[in-house]
DNA sequence: ACGTCACATAGTGACATAGCTATACATTTG
DNA sequence: CAAATGTATAGCTATGTCACTATGTGACGT
């Protein structure tokens, strides 16, 4: 029975930002990034590639995306690039999603 | 441990759809506009304006948007128009971008 | 050193979205 | 009917995003 705004609670920097990422996940091939990665510890672009037959030069700059954005992390090993989820918690609106999904 | 992808078990156009939504939710004006209609039942376009201080204009138009991709939805009674939540589901995802808040 | 592999970045044109002002439309009130 | 109220839409400019092609860069093998 709140009479106060998200804003208000939060903060309007704050519910900028929550957009800010939530935009960057409103994306399918993105979706299914985060959904992957959330289910391995952490991946390389090729297994990516390979996984969710998307174009090396397509998947990179979604994933240069999400880690400059805060929602991936990554570690070079050599030639390879690993990625994992960075926020944990974000997995669970992406969780959340799918559910969603059925009833859609 | 999944090996299938998201879009393979959601299907491609589920998952198009859900990110089409999560870019509709993607704004703070209109997360706080959601999150303000999750809390009470239902609100008229006036009443929005107040509690947010959003231009009406702007507001009809965020109400509209996110009427036309079925988060939300209106029940017109003389001059007023009364806005719901649509997708109870949806809002658990709103839910978790504003406990996300508190760590960004 | 040369070629190859893994990945990142730049450039581009089509298209979408944001934010704004002005105006339209419908309903109620005087 | 005229004016006021509540809401929706149109029109516009600026800016952002998408998907794609091509090219760049560092690491590794020979």
């Amino acid at each position: 029975m709140s009479t106060t705004t998200l804003e208000q609670r939060v903060g309007t920097e704050k519910l900028v930002r929550a957009s800010e990422r939530l935009k960057v996940a409103a994306h399918p091939q993105r979706l299914a990034i985060l959904d992957l990665l959330g289910g391995k510890k952490r991946m390389c672009v090729n297994d990516l590639v390979e996984a969710l037959g998307i174009e090396q030069a397509i998947l990179s700059q979604h994933l240069t995306l999400m880690r400059d954005k805060g929602l991936l992390g990554v570690e070079k090993e050599g030639k390879y690039s690993f990625y994992h989820v960075e926020q944990p918690r974000f997995l669970k609106i992406i969780r959340n999603i799918e559910h969603c999904c059925e009833t859609l």
